[in-house]
This record gives structure tokens, sequence and C-alpha cells, in this order.
DNA sequence: CCAAGTTACGAGTCACGTAAGGATT
DNA sequence: AATCCTTACGTGACTCGTAACTTGG
């Protein structure tokens, strides 16, 4: 099983397709059909289905390590390389859009830079999974990413990297003003799930996320927006286009840009919040990074 | 980087020998020398020096990657082929000898096969490594290990295994009966530095892991002991051949065996336990392996 | 001077690309 | 018919083993 092989089977798996993990890798289609064959007939059981391409069981299994696999391959790159080069007097922090605002990201890098006004920063926004793979990298020193889990329980664990709980807020569904539910106390997540919904994986949780908490099938995308803005989204919802999740701590600025034609429900059941975890290789104490980790968590 | 290349680093740096290697892996000396130098050439970085062949910085932070790395890839293997087989109505489970003892694993497969009589149990002993590799390989359904930490820390923690704590006892030094510190209440293990030691990595813990508990250097061994028996690692104590330390738990069987000419100290400083945890792939809840970690932790 | 790692070189294998073949929509 | 994956086949690159070379204790 080499990590060649595991590489083009994660790319086939999330592109759903060989030619397009070819065209993604720099192969041709028959190279792609070839390492998949030989992967396959390593581990002696078929990974994908063919047309549609899709994992089975087998290969959802395997997909899980390979992704955590692949990312600690390159964390290890990263590690090796920092032996090797000197630390920059700089800090490069990553974050999804939700994470950033409802970290209370600004203050911690504000106050970071009265402390040291000679250190360069920078902040890339992406998602979570670009996010983490850039930490892994060593691209990013630290990022902040998001996820729905029920109140105290982690994100995913990521093998080679510390994660560490930075904040943790209700969410709410978003709707129409006029909406029958507007006004309510509180909603259950599993009675929206026949709902028409936004799916909207560069900012909200992914529906595939909200159908996991909720326990339950449902939460079909009517829509699809790719922005990673929070206002542009709810004023979708707004519009009527569909429901869409947001924490509540991001709700100001979203319904102040949406011009208040929305309404808010907290989500009271099942108990789910939206929680913000820093991500980082270890990180020396008295660094840069590591301060900016105690101005966030403390 | 090829996990071909990796396994052949591991194999390198932990035999601290290219030819050892080579030998353990089938290959001939050039071949790992070029395999080496193709993962050195990889990184641009030199990973172990030459005579003596030891990891270099870089080195030792890609064998930390490694190992886990290739743990995880074996645990990704298990995990395919799992799905295939059909679950065995048998019940695996690996020890290393002092996790055997200090566990009560005894009394929990008692009443766990007096819950289920018709259950097949096999029991192995062996290593805390070889064990860990065993449940990744998904050889073995759990493994019980055990080591030295603070009072409530974990064991390392194993990327891809779940562990869970299931036993921590004081540890105290073995001595002859008429050595000076024998009969004392308590003992640092700092002032036990310079004493000569015995070096039993199959029973007792590592004396690098000692050092490190301990914060510092020392801990040489006098004399080596390979067997997995504790009554006998007692009765070297006895003989004066050296130090040795032992959980407390373990001590009535050891000192009995070795006719009580031994004495013990409970170490007091630092805080230092010996752990035992049970880890295991993910067992579906009902399950033996399930019911059996039930039975250690509950 | 011997043990142990490196380098040179030839041979076999392996993986890729091209191109033709089949299956599914 | 078009798209997409598979298979066949030739070529080039890569990796291994043999053997000569080098270096350090």
């Amino acid at each position: 099983m080499e990590t060649q092989l595991l590489s083009t089977f994660v790319a086939v798996a999330r592109r759903a397709s060989f030619s397009a993990a070819a065209a993604e890798l720099g192969y041709t289609q028959a190279a792609i059909s070839q390492q998949i064959a030989a992967l396959e007939s390593d581990l002696e059981v078929q990974l994908l289905t063919r047309r549609p391409v899709a994992p089975t069981e087998a290969g959802a299994r395997l997909l899980e390590h390979a992704e955590s696999l692949l990312l600690r391959l390159e964390a290890a790159r990263a590690d090796v390389a920092r032996v090797t080069r000197a630390p920059a007097a700089a800090l490069a922090v990553g974050a999804t859009p939700l994470a950033a605002v409802t970290s209370g990201l600004g203050f911690a890098l504000a106050r970071l830079r009265r402390e040291r006004p000679r250190l360069k920063v920078t902040v890339r926004c992406a998602d979570s999974r670009a996010t983490v793979t850039a930490v892994a990298r060593g691209d990013l020193d630290l990022g902040l990413v998001d996820g729905l889990t029920a109140p105290g329980d982690s994100l995913a664990p990521l093998a080679p990297l510390t994660a560490l709980g930075v904040a943790e807020t209700a969410i709410a569904a978003i709707l129409p003003a006029g909406h029958p539910l507007a006004g309510r106390p509180g909603v259950s997540l599993a009675s929206l799930a026949d709902a028409r919904w936004i799916d909207a994986p560069g900012v909200a949780a992914p529906l595939a996320d909200v159908r996991r908490v909720a326990g339950v099938e449902g939460f079909r995308p009517a829509i699809r927006y790719d922005g990673t803005d929070a206002a542009a989204l709810a004023a979708l919802a707004a519009a009527g286009h569909g429901l869409t999740l947001l924490p509540l701590a991001a709700m100001p600025a979203a319904v102040a840009a949406a011009g208040l034609a929305v309404s808010s429900v907290p989500v009271t059941q099942p108990p789910v919040v939206h929680r913000v975890e820093v991500v980082g290789a270890a990180a020396r104490p008295g660094s840069p990074a590591a301060e900016l980790i105690r101005l966030l968590t403390g």
C-alpha cells in the first residue's frame, strides 16, 4: 500500500471520477485505472463502484484512514523541514469564515500585535479541509476550524495535530421573516428535515454533517451557495430559497446586512453547538503561535 | 515519501544498522543504502548519521511520525479486511506481563466467560510494541499495555486506536533485603539515578522511560534481563545485581517467589504511577471486546 | 585491516502513455 | 452516439543485486 496509490484513491473518491482525478493529478485515465486496480488487488477488495464511481463499504473504511494518513504524511514532511529552516518571526493564521467571526480572532490578533508590534501576521480564510491541510503542511502556524457537535464534544480528531476548543455557541435556523416558525422560542432539528435547505459548504456546516447530528435523513439541498459570505447566505434564506443554520454569534452582522428580512430560531433539539477549535503543530512556549492560542482560549 | 522507504528507514533506525535492517527485510545492504539515500534526497535532509548509525535531529522527527504512520497503515489494512471477513465468535486479547497482573484481566475474563460460556478466548503475552502492532493489524481484538506516567496522564497516544485507562498503581524500587534504603517509607526517583540498575525491557519500564519521568540522566544498566517474568526479575534484584521498578500491585507474587529476600520502597518523587491502558479498534456495542472493556474499566 | 556503508553498473521489473475495446446512459 | 472506464502493449524509468570502492575504528 504505497502512499502514491492512496493519494490517487483519495482523489478519485473525492471527485467521484477517474478522469477528473487524472486531470487533477496529471496522469492519464488509464494510469488512474491501473493504480486503483493495483490497490484493489493488493487489498483483495473492491474499493470503488464504477458508474457511478463511489466508495464501497471497504473503500469508505480505507478513505477514512487514507485521508488522515496523507495529512500526517504532510505533517511529517513539514516537521522535518522545520528542523532545517530557521523559525520565521512571522505568524500565519488560517480560519474558516464563521470561525474567524465567532472565535474573537480579530480581538486576539489585535492584542497580540499590541504585545508584539514587530510581528508580521497574515490571515488566510478558507474551508476547514484546506485550513487543516495547510497547518499540517506547515504553511500555516495555526488554523481555526468550526463544525457542529454535541456540547463539550470535540470535532473529529486530527491525528498529528493538537486541537483545542476555542468557542461554542448555539446555532439557529435562518428563516424568512414571514415563515410560520418565525418567532418561535426554539425548534428541533429533526422537524426541519423535510424543509428545503440551502447547501452552503463554504459557510455553513455541510448538510451531511447536519444529518449526522440530527440523526435523521432529509435536509435535501434546494439550492447551492458557493460563496463564503454569511450575509449573502442569510439574504438567500430571507428570499425564501431555503433554510440554513448559522451560529447565533454570527447572526447580528448577517441579519443587518440582509436588511432584517430574516428571522432566526434557536435549535433546541438535539443539543448541538457550533464549535470552534484551534489546530496547530506543537508550538514552543513563548512563540507567537503559543501566545495566540493563549489569547484565544484564555 | 513512499511507505516502503519509511518502513526501511524505521527498520534501520531501530536496529541502528544498515546491514541488520537489510537482513531483517530481506534486501542487500546496498539496496538499503540506496533507499535511505532516496529518502534523504526527497526530504533534502540527512536523516541518519553513519558510523555509528543514529537518527539526526530531522531523522528523529521523521521517526516519530513514521512509526505511527506505519501502525496506522496496518490498521487501515485490518479495517478494510474486517469488512469482508465475518466477525469471528472469538476474542483475542494481548497483554504485557505486568499489565496482565495489575489490570485484573484474569478476573474480568473469568466473568466474561461466565456470561458467555461459548466464547472462545485466547490471551497472548508480549511487549507493548508487539501488542499494539497486533491490535492495529487486527490480529488481536484488544491489548493491555502499561507504562510509567504522571497520575492521570495517558500513555503516548496511538493515532488510530482508542485507548482507555484501566488501572494506575504506585511503583516501588526493588532492593535486596539488607540495602541501606530498605525500610524507608519512600524514595525519590532522582536519588536513585546513580545506582546500578537492571535493564529488563520485557517486564519493567525501559530505563529510557525511567530517565524521562525522573527528568535526570543516569539509570545506567549494570545487567540485562531479557525474560518476561517479574519473579525472576525480583530474584535478580534480591541477589544485588541492581535495582528495578515494579508496580506495588505486582509485588506480593514476585516477593513470595523470590523467597522474601527483597524489600520494596515506594517511589514518592516525582509523582509517577504504573498505568495500564486497554487499546483496541472501535468495537461494536455488545461485542465480546466491548464487554471486556466494560468489565476492565467498570 | 576489518567491518560497514557507498558507488557503479547491468538486468529485470514495473508503471506510465498510447490506443483500442467494452459498457452504460 | 457519447462518455467513461478497462485492457493490451510497447517503452522508459526505476530499483534491485553484484561487485568494486571507500572510510572509519
